[in-house]
DNA sequence: ACCTATGTTGATAC
DNA sequence: GGTATCAACATAGG
């Protein structure tokens, strides 16, 4: 359930493990993870190059080459960067780069949603969820009548937001889910990019989404970790979504 | 054994 | 531009 703070991980795993190095062999067979290339594509434009930088915009990465292509990951639901000894590839590694420093690094996937692809289009993203600055946090999610959480899901709009961060962030809030965006004052606007940026920070640092507050709640029977309300569900913005009944109501 | 939830992206219809 | 629904994937859990 990879979101911001599980790929800034990997990011760093990657800009750790994956640099200065020569890349001997990339294994890019499975077309659906290396859509829209064909077999041998992304070999052909790796191999022989040196990874010099990995980057990352919300849960999209990419790491830049001496030659000048660019290899785009994105892990998906089930994702995970994993770095190896160079031998056997467990079937669940869907793309494989040998690195002549003897280890070899993996998109392990099991349910094969992640992506790795040549020069990834960034255009379409929005900002990232840890660096917009208010003025654009403002205007980017404020200014629409689309349920709040529903705008902070779009990547277009803010990059990096899932449905764990997105419930997690509304809760510290104290802001109802459901509210159009455009109803929130610039006070709300303000204090939920401060409580996104905090919930990101304890993430990364905690290991995950997984470890917020609300996950423990995210229950039919779930009572609110600060003042023990029931939690309500319901779909919004097509996400299964919890929130307190009575702080966020 | 069946059914649903899981999270994200992207395509489709309205 | 929206929303809503589905498909894609493969597994875990009820």
């Amino acid at each position: 359930m990879p979101e911001l703070p599980e790929v800034e991980r990997a990011r760093a795993q990657l800009e750790q493990g994956a640099l200065g190095q020569q890349i001997v062999a990339v294994d890019d067979r499975d077309t659906y993870v290396c859509r829209p290339h064909a077999p041998g594509e992304i070999a052909e434009a790796l191999t022989g190059a040196t990874f010099t930088a990995a980057h990352r915009r919300g849960k999209t990465m990419w790491l830049d080459t001496d030659r000048g292509p660019v290899l785009g990951l994105h892990l998906g639901m089930t994702g995970a960067i994993v770095f190896g000894p160079p031998g056997p590839t467990p079937h669940w590694d869907r793309f494989t780069v040998e690195l002549a420093g003897g280890t070899r690094m993996a998109l392990r996937d099991k349910r094969r949603l992640g992506r790795a692809v040549l020069d990834p289009d960034l255009g379409r993203l929005g900002p990232d969820a840890a660096e917009i600055s208010r003025d654009a946090f403002r205007t980017r999610v404020g200014t629409s009548v689309v349920p709040i959480k529903a705008r902070l899901l779009d990547q277009g709009v803010i990059a990096g937001v899932g449905n764990l961060l997105a419930d997690e962030t509304l809760w510290r809030a104290r802001l109802d889910p459901r509210a159009p965006a455009d109803t929130l004052d610039e006070a709300q606007l303000d204090a939920l990019r401060r409580e996104l940026r905090a919930a990101i920070r304890e993430a990364i640092a905690l290991g995950g989404v997984h470890t917020g507050q609300v996950m423990p709640a995210r229950s039919r029977t779930g009572s609110c970790p600060r003042c023990g309300a029931p939690m309500s569900r319901a779909v919004v913005g097509g996400r299964t979504t919890y929130w307190c009944s009575k702080e966020q109501g």
